[in-house]
DNA sequence: GTTAATTAGTTGACAAATTCAACTAAAATT
DNA sequence: AATTTTAGTTGAATTTGTCAACTAATTAAC
C-alpha cells in the first residue's frame, strides 16, 4: 500500500497531464499560456497593476512587463496611470482584448466540457467536491510565501 | 452559483499554483521540470526506450533526443541497443543517474511532507480519497489522445 | 525636510527551453 | 523489391524566460 505522499506525488503526475492536454488545446489560438493567464487576470480584476498581476501569477517582473508592452502594441489593453502613484500604471483589456480574451475563454470552457461530457450531474457534483476539499485541506499550507 | 465548469478551471488555476510552488523547490537543483521527469520515468520504467518516455510525458522527440544525449554526457544514463529492434536503444539509469534521481526523489518528498505537515492522519486520508476520486471520474476521457 | 532605502516598472543582453524540418537507418507494409 | 512508417538525431531558428542595471516615484529615517 503507497503511503499518502507518494500518492500525492502520483496525482501531480496525472494533474500535471490533464492540464497540459487542456492546455494543448489553447494552442490554435495565437496566446501561450501565461499570455492567457494574464489576459484573465486583466478581465478578473479590472484596472489592475503589473504588481498586483505579479501576486496571482508567480513570474519575472522583467518579462511581464515585456508580454504587456507587446499586449498593449498589439492593441489588446490600456494603461492609465494611477492617481494615487505615480509608479503604477493600471491596466484595463480593451475592446480588442475583451474579445481575445471572450475566444480563449470560450475554448477552454469547451475543453472542460468535453472532459467531463460523460459524466452524470451527480458525477460532476462529485467532481467538484472532490476539488473542494483538496483546496480546504491544502490552504493555509499555499498562502502567499 | 457557479457553475461546474467554473470551478473546474477555478481549481485549475489553484493547483497550477500549487505545482508550481513544489516545483519552484526543485530549482535548487541543477534539473529543469522536464528533465527530472525523464529521471523519473527512466527509473520508474527500468529499461526504456525514448518512444515510452515520449508516450509518457508529451514532448517534441528532438528536444527529448537532446536531452538525453546531455544525460548520457553527464554520466547519468547508459543506453543499450535494442535486440529486437534495431532503431531503438533502451535507456537506463547508472549509478549516477540513480544518485541524482533519489536526490531529487527526497527533495520532492519533503515538499510534499512539508505542505501536508499540518493535516492530521484523517485529512491526510481524506485528501488521498479526493484525488483518487477526481482521477476515477476523469479516467476514460484523458485517455491518451 | 533632506538623505537614504524601497518599490514599480522598463530595458537590453543573455541564457535556457522548445520547435521544426530535414535527415539516417531500421522495420513493417504492400 | 519498392514504399511507407517508425525511432531517433541534428542544426537552425524561435520563443521563453532570467538577470542586472536603470529611471522615476514613494516611503522611511534621521
Amino acid at each position: 500500500m503507497k503511503k499518502v505522499i507518494d500518492k500525492f506525488r502520483d496525482f501531480n503526475r496525472y494533474y500535471t497531464r490533464v492540464l497540459g492536454l487542456l492546455d494543448d488545446h489553447l494552442l490554435n489560438s495565437p496566446y501561450s499560456l501565461v499570455e492567457a493567464r494574464i489576459l484573465y487576470e486583466i478581465h478578473e480584476q479590472g484596472p489592475v497593476s503589473a504588481s498586483q498581476i505579479m501576486a496571482e501569477i508567480d513570474m519575472d517582473k522583467g518579462y511581464l512587463s515585456k508580454v504587456l508592452k507587446q499586449f498593449a502594441k498589439d492593441g489588446l489593453i490600456s494603461k492609465q496611470l494611477s492617481a494615487e502613484d505615480a509608479r503604477v500604471s493600471l491596466i484595463s483589456l480593451t475592446a480588442k482584448g475583451l474579445k481575445a480574451y471572450h475566444a480563449l475563454d470560450a475554448a477552454s470552457h469547451q475543453q472542460i466540457e468535453a472532459l467531463i461530457s460523460a459524466l452524470s450531474k451527480a458525477e460532476r457534483r462529485q467532481l467538484v467536491e472532490h476539488m473542494e476539499g483538496i483546496r480546504k485541506l491544502l490552504s493555509g499550507s499555499t498562502k502567499d510565501s
